[in-house]
DNA sequence: ATGATTGTCTGCACGACTTGCGAAGACGGC
DNA sequence: GCCGTCTTCGCAAGTCGTGCAGACAATCAT
């Protein structure tokens, strides 16, 4: 995503308003690669601006996403993540503690689905299902850092 | 998965019961390849037997799915989606009408992940994002048709 | 046959996550 | 500083999935 600042100047370009909740998500999100949920993010937004609304942060969020300056994450079941960064890339994915990391993938731009006539691929998404390091470390006990949930 | 007979079988012999109920859910999902929802499956199932429940819907599934017999997909944000099908294969969504198609992919399983240094891989996943043959037919309508949601 | 045991189905209630809505409040131009 | 518009907030409601308890059925020992 852009930087807060330029992300002011895109807000303010729209005719929306700057206000301090959003300025604080901005901040959040920047260069944020903890892939967090929106209840993750609330809470961090919270100690930085007690009565914040979980609600307020959906909405954020959801413009950031509409205005293609975060992803949405969908890779297991659970609550929706959000990612800022726009940078053509994939993911891995511990299925131990959860936690989502960014990676690249030589080759990913050009696979092809076989057998799949007609189908227009407009995007293409690597996920890589495993164990992260930190767990791989701490093999026997609790996942080795619970992922923000 | 293994044909009705076959999971009938498995299930006898770790001393699951044999109903009227699971018989006809292992029916509805043998080489059944809509991806469908357990709602999909549900209202399937309400057809061939009135007053099925919901819940043994997803009790079933989920028994299916710890056996190995089913794999969950988790594409969009929305809900749940089982395949039958257990080969190596990945995953066409049609973001248009929400379809989801079983494709293969050549090269996918030699992908590997660069800059998450101690990430054990176990399983790979490819998903394509794009439009379907039929959507892609009736380009201004509504979509083509309904996926099963 | 009787009764105990075990496993299944069903409905309901609840939990997690997300969105719709309306009232109250804040931002920014004038 | 004032006012119109956009935001925020809290709550209600919706979707998806699961826990639980009671009713029921099948199995087994007595």
């Amino acid at each position: 995503m852009k930087s807060p600042a330029a992300l002011i100047e895109a807000y303010r370009s729209e005719g929306r308003k700057i206000t301090p909740q959003r300025t604080l998500i901005f901040g959040l999100m920047h260069e944020n690669t903890t892939h967090p949920t929106a209840d993750a993010l609330y809470e961090a937004a919270s100690r930085a601006m007690p009565g914040i609304s979980l609600r307020t942060v959906y909405q954020t969020l959801g413009e950031l996403a509409e205005m293609g300056e975060i992803r949405l994450i969908n890779c297991d079941g659970g609550a929706t993540r959000f990612d800022p960064n726009l940078e053509d890339h994939h993911h891995v994915v511990c299925s131990r503690c959860g936690a989502i990391g960014d990676v690249e993938v030589r080759g990913a731009s050009s696979l092809r689905p076989v057998g799949a006539r007609g189908f227009a691929v407009d995007e293409v998404g690597v996920v890589f299902h495993g164990t992260c390091a930190s767990c791989r470390g701490a093999r026997k006990g609790s996942p080795a850092q619970q992922a923000n949930r």
